[in-house]
RNA sequence: GUGGGAAUAGUUCAGUUGGCAGAGCACCGGAUUGUGGUUCCGGGGGUCGAGGGUUCAAAUCCCUCUUCCCACC
C-alpha cells in the first residue's frame, strides 16, 4: 500500500508537489486532472478522445452507476473498464455528493443515505456497505468511502455532525471494503470552519486510507473562503497519501490547489460549460462563450495556440454554427477542446514542478490572470 | 367572379365592455465547481397591412384599398 504513491519532486516555496500514483490500471502522474464520466461515460467524447486530450484516470459515480444500469449489468459487462473500453485508470465517487445535490428525493440517517431514484422513483439504499459494493461491481482503481456533504451555507453544528458521521461511514466503508486491486480513499469534511477541518483531518488521516479526498468546498462559499479552508487542510494532511480535492474545480483553482499541496482533481467543468459553449482559451487563464456574436465569421481557431483536435482542425465560426444548431458534433468537438486545456495546464504544472521553476510560474499565472489568492501560510 | 376568414416583434400568436403594446420560440449577453445534456438570470426589439372617419382616447368601432388563406362557381 505504501508504495502506491511516490512524492518525486516539491516546490520549496508552497506545498505544491509532483510524483505518481500507481494504480491497478496504471500509474497516473500527479498534479492530475480527472474528468467525469458520471454514468459511464465522459459526456460527449470516447476513449480515443481521451486518450489524445492527455487524460490518464476518468470519474465514475456509483449512485448513478448504481440505478443504472446497475450491478448485476455491471458486472456482466465487465464492470467500467470493460463496459467503456477505458483501460486506465478509474476514480469511482461514492455517491456523496448526490446526498447534497438530489437533497429533495433522499433522506439520511445513521444507517445510510435512502434515494428515490430520479429515473423511475424507484428506492435506492446507500449504505456504506452497499455504495462498496457497488464501487466493487464497477470496479474502479478507487473507491472513495459514502460521505455525508453539507452545503457552506449550513451552520456549524451541522457541518459537525455531518462531519462525525462521515467518519463513521468511512470506517465502515473500510470495513466492508474487501478487494485488494481497489484502493479506497477517506474523505475530509468540515465546511469552511478551520477548527472543524484540522480536527477531521487529524481524526481521520489516523487510519489506513490509500489517499484522502478533500470534501465540501466549492459547495456555495467564496473562493477565498474555499482557499482558506484549502490552506488549513491539504498541508496537514499525510505527505505520503494523494490529495484529492473533490469536485474543483477552474483553471484558477487548479494553480492554487497544487499551490496548496493538492495531488488530484475532478470537475464537471470543463465538459458541462463545452456543451454551453463556454471554452477556456490563452492555457485557461480566460474563458469565453463561442455562441457570442463577434464568433459568427472567424476563420481562425478559437485558440490559435491550443494544440487540440478541435483547434486543429475547425474554425471558431463553424463550431459556433455547430453549437446553435444543436449538432451533436458541437458537443464533442467543444468537450476535446476544454478537457486539453485542464490536462494541459496540468502537464505544465508537472513539468514547472520537476523543473523547480513552480513558483515563477505560479507568480506569473497570478499576474496574468489577476487574481490575487496569495497564500497566507 | 361570389361568400367567408385573416393581417400585431425576426417567427408563431394573445390582446376582455375602446383606456400605457404582450407571451412562447428565435436573437443578444451573463451564470454554471465530487454532471438530472432538458437549467437559471438579464437584454434588445413594433408607423398594430395602408389611407380616411367616429371619439377626450382606436390594435380594438365604421368606410375604402392592398395582400394572403379557405369554400363555392
Amino acid at each position: 500500500m505504501d508504495l502506491k504513491f511516490q512524492v518525486e519532486h516539491r516546490c520549496p516555496e508552497t506545498h505544491a508537489r509532483a510524483g505518481r500514483y500507481f494504480a491497478t490500471h496504471g500509474m497516473v502522474e500527479t498534479p492530475i486532472f480527472m474528468p467525469v464520466g458520471t454514468v459511464g461515460s465522459v459526456k460527449a467524447v470516447d476513449p480515443r478522445d481521451l486518450e489524445e486530450a492527455g487524460a490518464q484516470i476518468i470519474l465514475g459515480n456509483t449512485y448513478h452507476l448504481g440505478i443504472r444500469p446497475g450491478i448485476d449489468t455491471l458486472i456482466a459487462l465487465g464492470g467500467m473498464h470493460g463496459m467503456a473500453d477505458w483501460h486506465h485508470p478509474i476514480l469511482t465517487d461514492s455517491g456523496g455528493f448526490q446526498v447534497m445535490s438530489l437533497a429533495k428525493i433522499r433522506k439520511i440517517d445513521e444507517r445510510g443515505v435512502q434515494f428515490r431514484n430520479h429515473i423511475n422513483g424507484a428506492l435506492l439504499d446507500l449504505t456504506p456497505e452497499h455504495s462498496i459494493e457497488i464501487q466493487e461491481a464497477i470496479g474502479s482503481d478507487i473507491c472513495m468511502v459514502l460521505d455525508h456533504l453539507a452545503p457552506s451555507t449550513a451552520p456549524r453544528a451541522v457541518h459537525e455532525a455531518a462531519m462525525q458521521r462521515t467518519t463513521r461511514w468511512a470506517l465502515r466503508c473500510l470495513a466492508a471494503h474487501k478487494r485488494e486491486d481497489q484502493a479506497l480513499f477517506g474523505i475530509i469534511q468540515g465546511g469552511i470552519d478551520h477548527e472543524l477541518r484540522r480536527w477531521h483531518v487529524d481524526e481521520l488521516c489516523q487510519h489506513p486510507f490509500d489517499g484522502f479526498g478533500i470534501g465540501g468546498l466549492s459547495v456555495g462559499e467564496s473562493i477565498p473562503e474555499m482557499y482558506a479552508a484549502l490552506e488549513v487542510t491539504a498541508p496537514r494532511m499525510p505527505e505520503d497519501r494523494p490529495r484529492y480535492l473533490m469536485g474543483v474545480g477552474t483553471p484558477n483553482d487548479l494553480v492554487e490547489g497544487v499551490a496548496r499541496g493538492v495531488d488530484m482533481f475532478d470537475c464537471v467543468m470543463p465538459t458541462r460549460n463545452a456543451r454551453k459553449g463556454g471554452l477556456f482559451v490563452d492555457g485557461g487563464r480566460r474563458h469565453v462563450n463561442i455562441r457570442n456574436a463577434c464568433y459568427r465569421d472567424m476563420r481562425d481557431p478559437v485558440d490559435s495556440t491550443c494544440d487540440c483536435y478541435t483547434c486543429r482542425h475547425f474554425s471558431a465560426g463553424y463550431l459556433r454554427h455547430l453549437l446553435i444548431a444543436k449538432e451533436l458534433l458541437a458537443y464533442r468537438l467543444l468537450s476535446i477542446h476544454n478537457l486539453r486545456v485542464y490536462l494541459r495546464l496540468m502537464e505544465t504544472i508537472r513539468a514547472e514542478l520537476r523543473a523547480g521553476t513552480f513558483a515563477k510560474f505560479l507568480e506569473d499565472w497570478r499576474r496574468a490572470t489577476g487574481s490575487n489568492s496569495a497564500l497566507n501560510a
